[in-house]
DNA sequence: TCACATTTTAGATTTGTTATAAAATACTAT
DNA sequence: ATAGTATTTTATAACAAATCTAAAATGTGA
């Protein structure tokens, strides 16, 4: 399925020196084109329907060569695989704790937010990343009809004390090597 | 070496319903007193030294356990693995991407942007995670000694387009499966 | 079209992390 | 205290994402 303007996305390779290949304009041209956010093995997969035969090490190479090159951007969610992102304007990604789906968000105002180019830390900021974790409108639906509060998984279950509890410290003490 | 207070950690791990365990208290203790973000191989070398004998799949288990009841917050960089910080006050991390070191990074301004907590996406919102990446002084200043421009990496480097190139689209509709 | 540099490829390898099942330990009730 | 039960720890195996390798293929400039 062929849906870009591959001229263009030659040419944009070449305006960062990077040859152009099949294998690098179908890669970006899908990554363009979903919002999906996919994995590696999930471009591997959808763009092999395009360019049968192409390897995984190529969609590593390329994914990391777009990505070193500021054309797309790599997301590494606190649990799962590194997904990747052709949308490279400023937004926010909502990603669910649930199905794991990650949701584009856009909000100037969170970027508006400006931290100083160089910190008093003396570092030096190149590019912001933010990201909100949670649950998605579908899940909680889900987790409203198998009866779980809506939202329970975040409410902390604080258990009350229980009474005459052994002395930690002592006891640590013992296994611990000084 | 023992540092912190184990009645406490061991109170606050009963308030979450976890069992008091020696490991627990002590992975935890260290990580509320380092300030380096480790990684899992790190905490074991670490409490390794203060419980010889402490299995790694314990330590990636505690570690699960306390991210997963929010008294540690886990960090996943755009490049190498997870790393965990002790501190779950409110704020953003400064990831140097030539060291890879971690720097925490205050700023209250940061996170009063607030966002709705359902978004009308019907996306509810648990935990908001900001990183910025970029180079650290130390990094900067080793850069400059070698001579690179200070923050050439992140300048983009735009080639001038060559004349005569081919045509794309017809080139690659041959190699394309349709 | 030729020559050279870059990229792709298949497969092996590495490595962070998870799964397993038995032994050890923590916790509750007696 | 002690015994019984559930949880946790442990060592090891298993897994899978990602990287490395060297040869083949391809892109690019002359």
């Amino acid at each position: 399925m062929i849906q870009g303007d591959y001229e263009e996305i030659a040419d944009m390779l070449r305006s960062h020196g990077l040859q152009v290949t099949s294998q690098r304009i179908l890669i970006y041209d899908y990554l363009v084109h979903t919002n999906k956010h996919p994995s590696a093995q999930q471009v591997f997969e959808d763009v092999f329907e395009s360019l049968p035969g192409i390897s995984k090490a190529t969609v590593y190479n390329t994914l990391e060569t777009l990505s070193t090159h500021g054309l797309i951007q790599k997301i590494n969610p606190q649990s799962g695989v590194t997904r990747y992102d052709g949308n490279t304007s400023v937004h926010s990604h909502l990603i669910c704790t649930e199905c794991h789906r990650i949701i584009d968000y856009f909000d100037d105002a969170l970027f508006s937010m400006q931290v100083p180019e160089t910190l008093w830390t003396g570092f030096e900021i190149k590019r912001t990343c933010v990201i909100f974790y949670g649950v998605c409108e579908e899940c909680r639906n889900k987790m409203e009809d198998r009866g779980d509060k809506k939202g329970a998984k975040a409410t902390r279950q604080v258990m009350p004390l229980k009474r005459n509890q052994r002395k930690v410290d002592a006891w640590l003490t013992m296994k611990v090597k000084e």
